[in-house]
RNA sequence: GGGAGCGUUCCCGAGUGGCCAAAGGGGGCAGACUGUAAAUCUGUUGUCGACGACUUCGGUGGUUCGAAUCCACCCGCUCCCA
């Protein structure tokens, strides 16, 4: 399923398999379409010209909206939304976050009042399996808590011990719903997620604990949610080592390019983050010598695309000034053409970790950008 | 020709004696955004030698301790009747 190809120190080049879309390059960037798409009005045909290898959906909004049975009834979520590459479909965990107003948690699961129309609804490991499996998902993950910043250590301890408990009874549900006769995608690959806060003790000991439970890759969770980034880096320092070396860890919603660069050298192998298509419709959009925001009076009469050289369908027609113009006009194309001027930068920044990896000149590349792709231009 | 209104800072538009450099939108300028309740949110937007001063509410003159607010005339615009 996974293989490590090629190391450098921590640092990792490797190779996943999956039900579709056959061999994913690591390490990976995960293009996020939450709802089946990736908003800025890009389709999954756009992500395959993006450079994208997989697409990430979520499993609550796809329950509140269409609902997973209509998902299911419509031949699945790569049929739906056509795309034949690997998903990975979050569990719902992250909302346990980000609702942390609308919502109760127990031992059992969530109580959540949805946000689109306020009606309780209830997710626990099982119903998330349940949901994602419908879904016909590549990769599950598992349902935990993703704990705020800062948190009380007892609160982030038995939040993490909770959502060890909760990793066993999803991979006993996953392994029973792979085996039914009807299921969507039974080739169905399971996550677990790593947690605990900033304490480095309760992070090794979920490490170790989800590790006992036969998963086909390790997400670490709860993290750049306010806390420093060295703090971050600290957690990643401390945690990965325990992780198992034959599959691949995916440090979930991280980050911008830099967070990036130093996550691999790290030992992480995939990521997703809203960063690159949020930024993009908001005008803020990424460059090898740093970023930008297309709506400064700067680039009225710029004629330069917005990355001399980038192959994007941006940067390949058209002018920073227009893009300018058609942010201040707030045409759609506007944010159409910065989304996938920003995938394809996070795809191509992923491509060339890669080819530094297969080179064996990570580390040389980690000093020239790691601090260039965060300046401000 | 007769009658009734209106003119506010880049725009629209509140304000009808002091708490007004003047609400609120829009526009402009800038910032934030990390497993997406985000095409969202925040700041700023008269001038200056700036915890104070100066100029501004169509124009001019007046009343008043004090006027965007009251009075007179003038200019411009709108509507109704002829």
């Amino acid at each position: 399923m996974f293989k490590v190809i090629k190391q450098e120190g921590r640092a990792r080049r490797g190779r996943f398999l999956c039900a579709h879309g056959g061999e994913v390059q690591t390490p990976v960037f995960m293009n996020v379409g939450t709802q089946g798409a990736i908003k800025g009005a890009v389709s999954a045909h756009d992500l395959k010209a993006l450079k994208c290898q997989i697409e990430l959906s979520n499993t609550y909004h796809l329950h509140l909206r269409p609902g997973d049975e209509v998902v299911r009834a419509l031949g699945g979520l790569h049929k739906m939304m056509d795309w034949d590459g690997p998903i990975l479909t979050d569990s719902g965990g992250f909302q346990v976050f980000s609702l942390a107003g609308l919502r109760k948690i127990t031992e059992e699961g969530v109580t959540f009042a949805s946000h689109v129309d306020g009606r309780r609804i209830f997710m626990g490991p099982e119903e998330s399996m349940g949901i994602q499996s419908r879904l016909g998902s590549d990769i599950a993950m598992a349902f935990d808590e993703c704990v705020e910043n800062p948190a009380p250590y007892d609160y982030v301890k038995q939040s993490c011990e909770r959502t060890v408990r909760w990793l066993r009874r999803c991979k006993a549900e996953h392994d029973r719903l792979n085996a039914l006769p009807d299921c969507v995608n039974p080739r169905q690959m399971l996550f677990g997620i790593n947690q605990g806060g900033t304490y480095e003790d309760l992070r090794v000991w979920s490490m170790q604990e989800s590790a006992k439970v036969d998963c086909d890759g390790y997400g670490i969770g709860g993290l750049a949610v306010g806390e420093e980034t060295a703090v971050m880096y600290r957690i990643l320092d401390v945690t990965l080592p325990h992780a198992p070396e034959d599959k691949p860890r995916y440090l979930m919603g991280v980050g911008t390019p830099s967070n990036i660069i130093e996550a691999v050298w790290r030992g992480v192998d995939f990521f997703d983050c809203v960063m690159p298509a949020r930024n993009a419709r908001h005008g803020k959009l990424f460059t090898w010598s740093g970023s930008l925001n297309i709506k400064n009076e700067k680039y009225k009469l710029d004629e330069r695309p917005i990355e001399p050289g980038c192959g994007c369908p941006a940067c390949r027609s058209f002018s920073r000034a227009y893009l300018r113009h058609l942010f201040k006009a707030e045409e759609m194309l506007a944010m159409r053409l910065a989304v996938m001027h920003n995938l394809w930068f996070y795809n191509t920044l992923m491509e060339r970790i890669r080819d530094a990896l297969d080179a064996g000149e990570y580390d040389a590349f980690r000093a020239e950008y790691s601090r260039k792709v965060e300046e401000r231009i």
